[in-house]
DNA sequence: TAGATTGTTAATCGATTAACAATC
DNA sequence: TAGATTGTTAATCGATTAACAATC
């Protein structure tokens, strides 16, 4: 088990899931035992950085064997607190929230979305991948009642700020911000950021 | 100018559409002027790492006054090469594929979606985002008649590498992918990768 | 046993930061 | 001028890698 979680780089704690979700595509395979050497060629990494990185939570390998796939799987489910579905709300029902909302793939890695909303009245009420569109007024009362910390934002950039500080208000701790801007929220909650244009604009550079 | 282009570091080449894009929004609220300071303080880092990573690339400050907004903005998109719309295309006409197509953000930071595709017979010939979708057959030839060297795969994970592989052939250069998977492509290719679930188990770490 | 692979240490590598002369 | 801020150097910090004893 982990000796000294709150001392592990946020570098690391962010490649596990990485590790996570190559040992579930092998799982998938059959696959029964793997090595670092194999788990890094697969993801372009050295075999020397996925010991380092495991190392900091405890054993999981043996010598000469490698790592049971499914053994590693469970134990990484465990640290990353994926041993559970979270609840996640959905603040925006533009066109990415929609989707992101009727996206099936949360479902196998640890999350269910449980609410999606918006501010446009020709919105709420609608019916999306199996959610009604609800005011952003309900947010408070709902993130209370269903314990909900995870909360993602897709509403344009003008107003994302403003919704970030609801769900702070509401007791979110935990933000996926797909508006192309910084946030500024307490330090114990956390956000991350999706801007595809930066992907495409930093591979520019090369081209 | 650039004096050493292909020494700077991968990881100062992806700050500069984060600096580009609060230089954007200072652009957009009218302010002539910023500093180091100043764009660190916005961006959560220290101006000392802006000022180093800006170094790689010329001189565009001055002492006591800082930097001109719309000069620095202007020096960034020439550096990055977003001094003129790049056309872009979609393999995956699904939800995340439409609306990402539908997506108008990509206008004014240099991409244009020109293109999008899938494989369902289903789908081909539909009206998404202004466009319409075309099947997977058609993407050599039409890659080589518009020249476009950006894509983005937002079919299932299953397909990807299967997608990725006639991107290659079709002479794509930059490909962002949104399926949950790790990409084999050769050197010259550059991938960039969007899974939202990966963010939200890293956070989950520390609740 | 012989071969393979782990977990860990120490060395290397590279990125970030602090400090400051130059200068607007 | 006095105050502010740059660009750059050197120091610090932290992450990655190489190597290997331990051992399955």
């Amino acid at each position: 088990m982990a000796l000294d979680q709150h001392e592990v780089p946020d570098i690391v704690v962010g490649r596990l899931p990485v590790y996570l979700r190559a040992l579930s595509a092998m799982k998938s395979g059959g696959k029964q035992y793997t090595s670092s050497h194999e788990l890094a060629e697969w993801l372009g990494i050295s075999s020397a950085q996925i010991r380092k990185d495991l190392s900091h939570f405890g054993e999981f390998g043996k010598q000469g064997t490698g790592y049971s796939v499914i053994g590693l799987y469970d134990e990484l489910r465990q640290i990353l607190h994926l041993d559970q579905d979270w609840p996640l709300i959905i603040v925006g029902a533009g066109n990415i929230g929609s989707a992101v909302a009727s996206y099936t793939g949360f479902s196998h890695r640890g999350f269910r979305v449980v609410g999606l909303f918006d501010n446009d009245p020709t919105k709420i009420g609608a019916q999306i991948g199996g959610l009604t569109v609800q005011s952003n007024n309900e947010i408070p009362q709902f993130v209370a009642d269903s314990h909900t910390q995870h909360a993602m934002i897709t509403v344009p950039a003008q107003y994302a700020q403003q919704v970030a500080d609801i769900l702070v208000a509401s007791g979110i701790k935990a933000i996926l911000n797909y508006a192309p801007i910084n946030l500024n929220v307490p330090h114990n909650v956390h956000v991350e950021y999706i801007d595809p244009v930066l992907h495409l604009q930093k591979m520019t550079y090369y081209l």
